[in-house]
DNA sequence: CTAACGTTTGTCCAATCGGTCAAAAATTGC
DNA sequence: GCAATTTTTGACCGATTGGACAAACGTTAG
């Protein structure tokens, strides 16, 4: 009885090692030219092979794309996943921001890479959005429902709230050109990073904490 | 003695509105397939005219784009000029929240065009982001930063204020598919828009708000 | 050493792309 | 109505693209 999942064909070790090598290639290409954009001799040349060759790992352009994609949803998801129903509500969604915005700083071509996939219109991931997204959203937003109800944090929309953490820290991956020129050259991107998180985590806890009145 | 800005050449009514038709077109054809992704037969489509005919109103595929950029960035600013150092602090950046959410909604097409071109590394605007977008978001942020001084809002970065309310409020235009996703289809483009807007408000408002202790 | 298998390359192809051009058709000014 | 001008079209071109293929080359196990 063979599991339902796709089981990984097997690979030489060559295999393994060429595929991410052009995996990463193909993560910087895509992700500064979209699909469209990138050619199959753009990635062979920044993988350092000729385009036959990376065909033979990778029948089509779009296998390398699917390839890419899938493992860049597994790793996106992480810290949401880590949104903990038992741990104090405050720190819960600082540690989120935080987590979200290191993921910024250390991942801008993933992060890139999904931006250019969802302005497209998602033709190619929707059924994840549709389903492990938006289950994985509603679990946690009830989490945060019930935060709200227990009086830990300000009653408002949690899923909302998810939207505009993500906004926020993605920001710096995704629009991190437009930062860098308004921003100018005197501060470097350590500096931008230290001072983005100091504003959001300001801007949610004070936004969010129960206030009197 | 000509003016030094270059003069837009003289058109028959007919080329005015081919123009039109086909600039229309194309920021529908762009804005969903980047630049790379669309292709001149497209937009000739979508416009209802053959290619070699659109190609006798606009010589270059760049062309077009470049028209549309130009207009873009303009209306883009328009409600961060808006912003006003005589006003309510408070009223005033709601009032900023609300227009910037409201291009969102009215022009997503400008907006996924503008994040596009931003993702690839703004290739054709640098040199305006530098300039005009740069002295304009200097100069709102020493508004605010008065605002700061005089203990009309809490002290915190202006410019990352900033960055954060175009980050929450484009993402209702940029992710749309994605935020139509997880919020499911029960609640219309009209109800989102408002609990997105009550939402925002809320955040920003008690996030800025002086508190006291 | 050698046969089997895995890897790499040069060459080629059909489709698509941005763009040209000359001629036909429509419009305009007189 | 007619000539000048503007607009539209079909045919075409060179460059680029994704991908196929067979032959050459390397590697490995017996």
């Amino acid at each position: 009885m063979s599991s339902q999942s796709t089981v990984p064909p097997r690979r030489t070790r060559i295999q393994q090692e060429k595929r991410e090598l052009i995996l990463e290639a193909a993560l910087e290409v895509f992700s500064t030219h979209g699909f469209r954009g990138s050619t199959i001799d753009q990635i062979a040349d920044a993988a350092g092979m000729s385009k036959p060759n990376l065909l033979y790992y990778f029948r089509r352009k779009e296998d390398i794309y699917e390839t890419l994609m899938e493992r860049l949803l597994k790793t996106w998801l992480a810290p949401l996943r880590e949104l903990d129903d038992s741990g104090d509500p405050i720190a819960e969604i600082r540690g989120y921001i935080r987590r979200k915005l290191e993921m910024a700083r250390d991942f801008p071509r993933e992060s890139r890479l999904f931006a250019n996939e969802i302005l497209q219109g998602a033709p190619r991931i929707m059924p994840l959005l549709e389903g492990e997204l938006k289950e994985l959203v509603d679990e946690k937003a009830e989490i945060i429902k019930g935060w709200m109800r227990a009086g830990k944090i300000v009653k408002t929309d949690p899923w909302h709230l998810i939207f505009s953490i993500w906004a926020t820290t993605q920001h710096y991956a995704d629009f991190d050109v437009q930062v860098r020129a308004v921003l100018g050259p005197d501060r470097g991107a350590e500096g931008r990073f230290e001072d983005a998180a100091r504003f959001l985590e300001n801007l949610f806890i004070h936004g969010l904490a129960p206030h009197k009145d």
